[in-house]
DNA sequence: ACGTCGAATGGGAGCGCTCCCAACTTTCGA
DNA sequence: TCGAAAGTTGGGAGCGCTCCCATTCGACGT
């Protein structure tokens, strides 16, 4: 059934050989092929029958030449070897904008950006025209690649903003939202004393949870007390580190909100070292919903991000400014949940 | 003149732009932007002016369609949702794979092929030689989506094999000597009742699996029972319930080797259910090492399988194979090893 | 001095497709 | 009945690149 059997000699079947045996021209073929209107009925059919026969596929590369469309769009994954393998956040962004993109002709490229070396590959990509849009992940404050794909003018569309007033399309969930509401539950505990481990502070996502932090706590009347407040860069050993420390100057602290599940399995593990009991001595909220969570001792109290659909929803807003690239950029706010479990 | 690009937005340089500015001809500078011979000095140096001057960059559709070489590859995912997600075994392997692309010219274009449609999207795609190779991982005995890559005839590489008379090349790790080694270091504990929960049985990782467990038993002079055997499909889920049969089944089992640290996990959280300790009661060791072997309580003991090197390794030899495409098929099997942490 | 040979070079001929327009056919109103 | 409008159709002109061949040029041998 693959063209092979329909070999007429030569290679694969071009459209012009689907033209002559339909008996048509090569123009009514390509609009048969792209669904144009402006082919009757007959010549439809005939042609229909003509792909079938000879197993016609469309030559990717003569249609981008000629288009100057290259129906493929890169997925930019900025990050360090760990957090590709380690937070299934991104792999849920994957399949996201994979199923997404399924429904189109668009193909989608990955590329992963570490090193110094990809970067620039990334730039001579990107000028290449290589792709019709670009989605982006993980973006922090002034991140050279942001700005190098902003640069290029395509059409992007960011999961995560790079401040409140991200030029670019964006797709974000709730964070303020969703660290209110974990604090919120702490407090609704009758905790008093809630800490929290902050992510990158150059990623707007790490603000906008600690100002959910603060919101929570101001609305309760609770102070919020900077010795309380402790950094960590989304990793494992970071919230571990970032708890110890916290036990150190604040020792009578009752909950910490953690602004990854990562993290919170760090702070976990360094509350059991030091033999707090988790709820009972210090109760954990992480945040991502990832399924580490349900597998940390206890169970890990979390806030779900809706990470597929933020994938698909990126890959939609990308679509729709492919298709129409002078409108104005826009962006779409995910709710997040709090998933309740044993550790809070 | 065309009205469409050369008008005045002048779209990028193309070769003849820059041959016209460096006083040469197309052939010359094609000839250094390929690196071929025979250009002398004086011409290379004024081409690559020009190029930096004009910061031309070759069009890949052109060169593509005069070539028709696609200068992409693409990984094959043929999976569920929810595998991708909680396996990051798959986003290790992906990161090899592009760490080791990025050395090339090459593209990764990324497919998750799973509902029937995506299929059927996929043979088209392939039959379109829209890319120079595949990879592909979690194929199964008689995959459908494997058939077809086969049936294209591109160069391509497996993670994993279908059946021990696979015919294309193929990265494998070594299951036989990991699931042997998990074994014995169970025996080494003095557990006598090992059980085992497998993969799937259409995956030829599941099978090899389980004849390392048994040969590390016969080894030991210990019986091989079939009422220690019972089966999942490397999820947590099928883990939890097949090691809720194996306890009714069989109360006295003091070990189990699981084919998955899912499966693993899902396993612990039964035994804990009923109220079995680890490992006092019941020894637990998982495979795949994933980095939630490393949260569960207790910290699970598991084969580690080197999934980043898995991918680099068939990127690496997809090329080979793209290079010298009539040579015969290799195969490549890396080293597993046991991480004895305190489930077992 | 002249012929010879290899290195360097320019440019024609496509690769397979879309775009667009001229040409042809059919239909319909006056 | 005739012309105009509408509906179809074929195919030329590229898109930007590589491949390859004919040509040019300089160096060398005799």
């Amino acid at each position: 059934m693959s063209s092979r059997s329909a070999g007429r000699g030569e290679g694969r079947p071009t459209l012009e050989a689907v033209a002559a045996l339909a008996g048509v021209g090569r123009g009514t073929v390509s609009r048969v092929v792209n669904g144009a209107a402006g082919v009757s009925p007959r010549a439809r059919t005939a042609v229909e029958q003509a792909i079938a026969e000879l197993g016609y596929v469309p030559n990717r590369a003569a249609r981008s030449l000629a288009t100057s469309r290259a129906d493929a769009v890169a997925l930019i994954i900025p990050e360090t070897e760990t957090r590709l393998a380690s937070e299934p956040f991104f792999a849920s962004i994957i399949r996201g904008v994979a199923s997404e993109l399924s429904e189109t002709e668009l193909q989608l490229l990955l590329i992963l950006v570490s090193t110094e070396r990809e970067r620039r590959r990334l730039a001579g990509f990107l000028d290449g025209r290589r792709v019709d849009g670009v989605l982006m992940v993980s973006v922090h404050a002034d991140d050279p690649v942001a700005e190098l794909v902003e640069s290029t003018g395509l059409p992007t569309v960011l999961g995560g903003r790079r401040s409140e007033l991200e030029p670019l399309s964006y797709v974000n969930s709730d964070n303020l939202g969703g660290a209110w509401s974990a604090v919120r539950h702490l407090l609704g505990l009758g905790r008093r004393r809630v800490a929290t481990i902050t992510g990158p502070l150059d990623m707007e996502a790490s603000c906008v949870r600690i100002e959910g932090y603060r919101r929570a706590l101001e609305e309760a009347g609770v102070a919020v007390e900077p010795g309380l407040i402790a950094h960590g860069d989304f990793s494992e050993e970071s919230g571990e580190r970032a708890m110890a420390e916290l036990l150190v100057r604040e020792p009578t602290l009752d909950a910490v909100f953690c602004a990854s599940d990562l993290m919170a399995a760090g702070a976990m593990r360094a509350l059991r070292r030091v033999g707090r009991r988790i709820p009972t001595d210090v109760a954990v909220v992480g945040f991502d919903d990832s399924p580490l969570a349900r597998h940390t001792e206890p169970p890990m109290t979390t806030v779900r991000q809706p990470s597929e659909e933020m994938g698909r929803a990126m890959a939609r807003l990308l679509l729709e400014e492919i298709a129409a690239p002078g409108r104005s950029h826009r962006q779409i706010i995910l709710s997040t949940d709090l998933v309740v479990r044993e550790s809070a």
